[in-house]
RNA sequence: GGUGCGGUAGUUCAGCCUGGUUAGAAUGCCGGCCUGUCACGCCGGAGGUCGCGAGUUCGAGCCUCGUCCGCACCGCCA
């Protein structure tokens, strides 16, 4: 037996029990007569003593001892004499009898350490090495929590955890597919799925009505910090409901996970709001809602004065910055710059400044009276001592820019506080996305999204107007600016499918060619049905109070798609390449 | 595909703007001292292709160009 008990829990009240304990060598100290040692494993840290007392060998070894050395621990449990009010084992320490060596270490490249001063790419080289550290154990330990709730929830519920296949067909619409080439079907390729819609589709047509899974998805697509090619997703399936059964069923879901998770309670019900009403009020399909400076239309209001830039506008629209009203001209001057950079995009930026004795001060004073321009900010919801800022263009593009620009002053500000959570379901979103450049539509969500029933005159019309505003059941699950989920309710009759690939213009053929077994498996009795996907590592991530999704995966691909501790992808041998009947055509320098 | 920031002891960084003797600090590592430490303390020591390549210059860690790598972002991600 290697181990009586763990490094994490031993207390006062295993004081004169003989232990036996494993783990790693965090530190040691030595203090001439006496060598205290710091064993840790994943439970915990508790102390070692050698001292004069103890055996010949014990010292020897004990004095022998690296960082990182893997050892087998024998000894007393004993109070200590200072006690470390620190850590939960700081009340007692194991005079050691007994030291076995079981694995040397190489000295690490960094330190082992809450606070490491390691850099990411050493880290990730030695990921197993980062792994060891409280920061990731803890990322992954909130991981598997969050997981075992989820099961625990979803089980409650009659769902089933169902799994789908990952070498399946690479499909026209959405992100890249990942490729594998197929050895038994030459010139063939599988593709990896970016999600398990189609089976989860297939699964209702089976008669599983409430399907779950907790499941990897791969994109071929550029990293973000929150963004990895491949990712997990908690993918959810149900018959016989409605967009209302959905959202209140994954409500609860999440409600479940906040209580368990963080003791935290989310507002019930919780907010909902439209698509359209996001647009208009945040700028974004993804509000974060811990925070006012909403958009206000001004264009009413400051159109026909003569100021050319407004009056040729389809939208005005200002945001009222709380308390900024001090604002020096530099640091309005420096927004201004920030907001016309290519990220934002904006061409330029109007500021009006209600100072706190009532004075207004704007960048169009000559074009405006005084009482127009308060009349202005009081309408973007200004006060006294608040500075509206304004931009204008075509409508959506600067309801964005705006909503970029409240985002940024929500974080100078510091209103976007990490552990302050506020959930929302943003709902009706338009089924379509007309596309200048290819000049047709593409799916907004996905080309399996249904139509709202009472868009479907719309939805059948040939006017671009009238697709355009054809919406959909289809809803998202925000928090904090981050778009934690989605689904919709599914099309489930082929007619109302084979109309979907019209629009988006694939061919009949094509359709077959691609989708012929989901259109074919509609015509045997598809009950309704709809469903969702949450981003599962951003879900973890958000609920420890981060940004980036990477520490909440145990091994995570860098900025540029490789794993660089395995130096992965690489290049395949000769042999290889020709059992898979594939040739290099880019002679790779 | 694009933009920005970064690359200097094992590690994290300073030095670069304003080129000039032997490139510094902290930490880690090695050795010595130390019986209550827990970020132990004290003394000593070793440790550098300044990412790589070209250019400018009498002279480049420092200036210029290219290139590779890392991070963040834009495009992209139904």
């Amino acid at each position: 037996m290697y181990r009586t008990h763990t490094c994490g829990e031993l207390r006062a009240a295993n004081i004169g029990q003989t232990v036996t304990l494993a783990g790693w060598v965090q530190r040691v100290r030595k203090m001439g007569g006496m060598t205290f040692v710091d064993l840790r494993d994943r439970y915990g840290i508790t102390q070692l003593r050698v001292d004069d007392s103890s055996a010949e060998a014990v010292r020897t070894t004990a004095a022998r001892l690296g960082r990182e050395f893997v050892i087998q621990a024998t000894g007393v449990v004993e109070e200590r004499a200072s006690k470390n009010a620190k850590i939960p084992t700081g009340d007692i320490e194991l005079n050691l009898t007994g030291i076995t060596v079981l694995n040397e270490s190489a000295v690490p490249p960094f330190t082992i350490e809450d606070e490491s001063d390691g850099g990411e790419d050493l880290r990730a080289r030695y990921r197993y090495l980062d792994l060891r550290r409280n920061p990731l154990k803890n990322a992954l330990m909130l991981r598997h929590r969050i997981a075992h709730e989820v099961r625990n929830y979803l089980d409650g519920k009659n769902f089933l955890e169902i799994e789908t296949p990952f070498l399946i067909k690479s499909t026209p619409e959405g992100a890249r597919d990942f490729v594998v080439p197929s050895r038994m079907n030459p010139g063939q390729f599988y593709a990896l799925p970016q999600s398990p819609q189609t089976f989860k589709q297939l699964l209702m047509v089976a008669g599983y009505d409430r399907y779950f899974q907790i499941v990897r998805c791969f994109r071929d697509e550029d990293l973000r910090a929150d963004r990895q090619p491949e990712f997990t997703q908690i993918d959810c399936e149900m018959s016989f409901v409605e967009q209302e059964d959905v959202l209140s069923l994954f409500e609860g879901m999440m409600r479940h996970l906040f209580k368990t998770i963080h003791n935290f309670d989310i507002p019930n019900p919780m907010p909902r709001i439209t698509w359209y009403d996001a647009m208009d009020s945040y700028g974004s399909d993804k509000p974060d809602i811990r925070f006012g400076m909403k958009l206000h239309e001004l264009s009413a209001l400051l159109q026909g004065h003569g100021f050319s830039v407004f009056d040729g506008a389809e939208y005005i629209g200002g945001i009222a910055v709380p308390g900024a009203a001090e604002y020096t001209r530099k640091q309005i001057d420096e927004l201004t710059e920030w907001v016309k950079r290519p990220q934002v995009g904006a061409k330029g930026m109007v500021y009006i400044r209600w100072n706190a004795d009532g004075s207004i001060k704007s960048s169009v004073d000559k074009f405006y009276t005084p009482e127009i321009l308060q009349q202005a900010a009081e309408a973007a919801g200004a006060a006294k001592g608040d500075l509206v800022l304004i931009l204008c263009g075509a409508k959506r593009k600067t309801q964005t820019q705006l909503g970029v620009l409240r985002i940024e002053m929500g974080n100078r500000l510091d209103l976007r506080k990490p552990f302050d959570y506020a959930p929302l379901w943003v709902v009706d979103f338009p089924l379509f996305e007309w596309d200048d450049e290819t000049q047709r539509f593409y799916a907004m969500h996905h080309p399996f999204t249904a139509p709202k029933p009472e868009h479907l005159d719309w939805y059948y019309s040939n006017k671009k107007e009238d697709l355009e505003r054809v919406c959909a059941n289809a809803y998202d699950f925000v928090l904090n600016g981050v778009e934690l989920g989605g689904g919709s309710i599914r099309i489930h009759e082929a007619e109302v499918q084979k109309r979907m690939f019209e629009i988006l213009g694939i061919s009949a053929e094509d359709a077959e060619a691609k989708f012929g077994f989901i259109i074919n498996a509609f015509r045997f009795g598809a009950p309704p049905h709809g469903g969702l996907a949450f981003g599962f590592d951003r879900v973890c991530a958000l609920f420890g109070g981060q940004e980036t999704i990477r520490d909440y995966i145990a091994f995570p691909k860098n900025n540029m798609g490789r794993d660089v501790m395995l130096d992965a992808p690489s290049e395949i041998d000769q042999t290889q390449m020709d059992e898979l009947c594939l040739a290099s055509v880019l002679k790779p320098e």
